[in-house]
DNA sequence: GAGAACTCGTACATGGCTATACGAATTAGA
DNA sequence: TCTAATTCGTATAGCCATGTACGAGTTCTC
């Protein structure tokens, strides 16, 4: 009984196709979060019933997508330095991962339309928390503004990555200028007050 | 035959619970833009079969309540005074209307999912237009910011406004503090560069 | 090469939303 | 008051998505 899901071995293929369905959830999701589970099969290439095979519901296939989205983001952070100068560090932030998060954003979407909510906090509280710190960290600086909250300016910067994914899917803004756009007006927007002239660090 | 639509007099009741679904319809389509129609007769206090009645199918729905929207905007703007400081106008003009704005977002969403879209274009062309001509009245003034395109700078306008109202429809952010953060930090992301200080007002 | 794992089509039950048709009860308006 | 407009329940049909069951064919893995 000490083994009630224990597989410890998949064949290779069965494998594979997890993952072509793992993308194609995250593709199609990040596109419309209502994307039926036909579509997604049929996206990755695969019948519907393996998808049902490996994922035993729709909830759950969107669960698995959020997760390794989310893995994903947290690697490509990994390897962003945010410990320089907190301006130049949100600018690399956005630089990198300004596409994954605007994904994720559309992904958990629809996570939240069918999973439950504490589910979906839990998921994405870690990454979530890196761009806190760095909002945190700049605030106490006096690189970014400090009459807004912070939870306020991270919600800012997720609407314009948001909006503007929409808006490049959508092919109403240029991919190429959008991750320019994003970063000069966040960091505008979070600009201290220029009435009063803080020694803003160095 | 030659009166195929003519019903020149409605019975009050008639045109009231017509008005009745229309609010109703925008209060729902407002929240979620994939409320059943069923939803929103019951929301409305009518039976879904009055519902059919007035409106031939969700789609003249969901047209009907967007129209109406967009007009209620555009009268609510007539009375803002937009010909002033430009900062200060487009403060007055959140201020005024950012919730209805935040509104007509999502019923907007809602009738792209259902309406051709250049239908919808068409519908929310004249009240874009005003914070078009907004935009670009600050940005010749040198009041707004010349390094990034009007277009962009509008959007980001709804990024916002649309992101907040989210926020405070699912009880995350203070509907009485939300437009003065937005107002703040759209002023904040519109201003032009920082290495010559203007006079911005007060 | 043989058995097991896996794929995938078909079929079916369920549930939700849209939309139409019919008809009875209600109610406004003259 | 009387008539016609209006409401609104029920029934019906179609479409689509989810999820389960069965079974035959294919393909990995040993």
């Amino acid at each position: 009984m000490s083994r009630p899901v224990a597989k410890p071995v998949r064949r290779a293929d069965a494998r594979q196709n997890v993952e072509k369905i793992l993308e194609a959830a995250i593709a199609c999701l990040g596109r419309d979060p209502s994307t039926s589970a036909i579509q997604i099969a049929e996206c990755a290439g695969v019948g519907r019933m393996t998808l049902y095979g490996h994922f035993p519901s729709r909830e759950a296939l969107v669960e698995a997508a959020l997760t390794r989205l989310l893995d994903k983001g947290d690697q490509v952070l990994e390897g962003v330095d945010l410990t320089g100068d907190a301006p130049a560090a949100l600018c690399a932030l956005i630089e990198s991962s300004w596409l994954l998060i605007a994904q994720s954003s559309a992904v958990l979407e629809a996570a939240q339309a069918t999973l439950p909510p504490t589910r979906v906090r839990d998921l994405h509280a870690k990454p979530e928390q890196r761009v806190n710190n760095l909002i945190a960290r700049g605030q106490a600086e006096g690189a970014f503004r400090d009459d807004l909250p912070r939870t306020w300016l991270a919600s800012v910067l997720h609407y314009i990555i948001k909006g503007a994914a929409t808006d490049v899917a959508s092919g109403r803004l240029d991919p190429t200028v959008a991750p320019r756009f994003i970063s000069e007006t966040v960091l505008a927007a979070y600009a201290p007050a220029p009435s009063e002239e803080r020694s803003t660090g160095r």
